[in-house]
DNA sequence: CTGGGGAAGGGGCCC
DNA sequence: TGGGCCCCTTCCCCA
């Protein structure tokens, strides 16, 4: 069933509210015109409005590349469709229209002027003159191809290459350098998310790559809402998105989170590069992330997702660990989008279950279904009944009970799902997360997720081999301070653990426990 | 072959 | 956010 005039109406409709200004939340300047319009609108119609939306509700457009008439048309083209005419000369407004259209990354609007200019036998490339309408003699002289074609070099250097290049040949003198600050951007933009090697997954790439340059797009706001470095990463992935894949790296966008599901599937499922899936769950990730900021945890809505149980891929024994680090049984795939779900599956050839830990029995065949399940749950079905269940925790780790050692007048933040107890409430909310059925802390690499950020990086640690404790005796290197001042001991010949029982001294604490376990099993 | 010890990897959790 | 310490586990060597 489909309304057959849905998308017309509701077009119409906002097209009513940006003339009343009724929810309009973003200011075009051009020159000295102010034109009100909604963000989300400009922000779907093209890459370049959207990376500017993103940050800013006030817009200058490059008053060289766009005139308040012809921004007129093209913001009535956005909010309908339609290109209304202008008393101005036909052609000379099809090529102010294409520049503007090449400008502001409207690729159907140039494409439409184009085929108009054509269809007029009129070539837009390289001709002088033309772009009318209160141009300037210099943007006059400059030729859209040429426009198009630095936005898509390589590199900035290839940029000032090919525009040196034009200077050459005599075709732009130097005040003929049309690329103003934000064209620049722009510019650096596409040109990165045209070349793949550069965007990457990793934050540091990321913002490397823009300082390298001098950039940082994320400069343009202060007010960045979320300024976590991945945050970053998805801002600038979104903005590197070259036009003819807007539609797709546009899922990467914390902007645009929301099209995951749609963009995603394409890019993804079939790619194997892990980066890409990086990104999603980057994207993920800060979903995840913000959401709890947001007090999450107290929706009564909250999706959870868990992996069947701690001790579940320990029962597995250690092959499993070996052979799928990467991806532990009863992986715990929070709301990835599909594609990554497929690729992680097809990587590691393993079912991905999504077990409700009320569930785990059962599980469920597909994240959606598991996600209407989870909808019925309240915020109390979030915490796991103390109950000896909850993977991880054993007997030993008990006897370190903060309550055994500490009376709780000095820990009165006491935990409402156990009996433990602690000196401040964050360390209280820490280890209430430990109850959490979530855990809003995956690993990008392999999906794996944990309760708390350290965890997460440190293991990350692991999957990039960066390994910054460094033995002097033996270069040895450790993941860990910790692994390191223990290495030390085989050098040193300490061995500060001694059992007891039986007067064997060890190097390692966890040796001598597992020597007396040795004491102390019944064989 | 088996069991114990040494050394190391990785996750959970508290501070 | 990272350090520190706990845990389980693995791998290797050797008796």
């Amino acid at each position: 069933m489909e309304l057959p005039n849905h998308a017309k109406q509701l077009l119409l409709q906002l097209n009513q509210q940006r003339a009343k200004g009724f929810l309009c939340d973003v200011i075009i300047v051009v020159e000295n015109a102010l034109f009100r319009a909604h963000k989300n609108i400009l922000a779907a119609s093209s890459m370049y409005f959207k990376s500017l939306v993103l940050h800013d509700n006030l817009i200058n457009l490059d008053t060289d590349m766009v005139n308040p008439t012809v921004f007129r048309q093209i913001l009535d083209f956005i909010y309908t469709g339609k290109l209304l005419t202008t008393d101005q000369p036909g052609e000379q407004n099809f090529n102010a229209l294409l520049t503007a259209a090449s400008y502001l990354q409207l690729h159907d609007l140039a494409a439409l002027c184009r085929k108009k200019l054509k269809r007029n036998g009129k070539s837009f490339a390289g001709k002088a003159g033309g772009l009318g309408v209160g141009r300037s003699a210099r943007s006059q002289r400059l030729s859209t191809a040429s426009v198009i074609q630095a936005r898509y070099s390589g590199s900035n250097e290839g940029l000032k290459g090919s525009h040196s290049k034009e200077l050459s040949k005599g075709k732009l003198s130097d005040d003929e350098v049309f690329i103003s600050s934000s064209n620049q951007e722009n510019c650096h933009s596409l040109s990165r998310g045209a070349s793949k090697n550069g965007g990457g997954g990793s934050s540091a790439n990321g913002s490397t790559g823009d300082q390298e340059l001098g950039l940082d797009l994320s400069k343009k706001s202060p007010s960045l809402p979320v300024a976590a470095s991945h945050d970053d990463t998805q801002h600038s992935e979104s903005q590197h998105g070259s036009p003819q894949s807007a539609s797709a790296p546009a899922a990467n966008s914390a902007s645009s989170f929301d099209e995951s599901g749609v963009g995603a599937p394409h890019s993804m499922a079939d790619s194997s590069d892990p980066m890409e899936m990086d990104l999603s769950e980057e994207c993920h990730h800060s979903l995840t992330e913000s959401s709890q900021r947001k007090g999450l945890r107290h929706s009564s809505r909250k999706k959870e997702w868990i992996k069947k149980d701690n001790a579940f891929d320990r029962k597995e024994g250690g092959k499993d660990r070996d052979e799928g680090e990467g991806l532990p049984n009863g992986i715990l795939l929070g709301p990835l989008s599909k594609s990554v779900e497929r690729s992680l599956a097809g990587a590691y050839g393993a079912d991905l279950p999504y077990p409700c830990k009320e569930e785990v029995e059962n599980g469920f065949p597909s994240s959606e279904q598991l996600n209407a399940h989870v909808e019925t749950h309240t915020e109390e079905d979030l915490y796991i009944k103390e109950e000896g269940t909850y993977g991880g925790k054993d007997e030993a780790e008990d006897l370190s009970n903060p309550n055994q050692s500490y009376g709780t007048e000095s820990r009165p933040f006491k935990c409402s799902v156990c009996e433990k107890s602690y000196k401040d409430p964050a360390t209280l909310r820490q280890h209430e997360k430990t109850h959490w059925l979530t855990r809003p802390f995956p690993c990008n690499i392999c999906g794996k997720m944990f309760t708390q950020r350290g965890t997460m990086t440190r293991h990350m640690r692991s999957h990039l081999g960066l390994k910054p404790f460094a033995c002097e005796e033996c270069g040895m290197r450790f993941t860990r301070q910790y692994r390191l001042t223990e290495h030390m001991r085989v050098h040193s010949g300490e061995k500060p653990y001694e059992c007891q029982l039986c007067g064997g001294k060890f190097t390692q604490q966890r040796n001598l426990i597992s020597h007396l376990r040795m004491h102390t099993s019944p064989t």
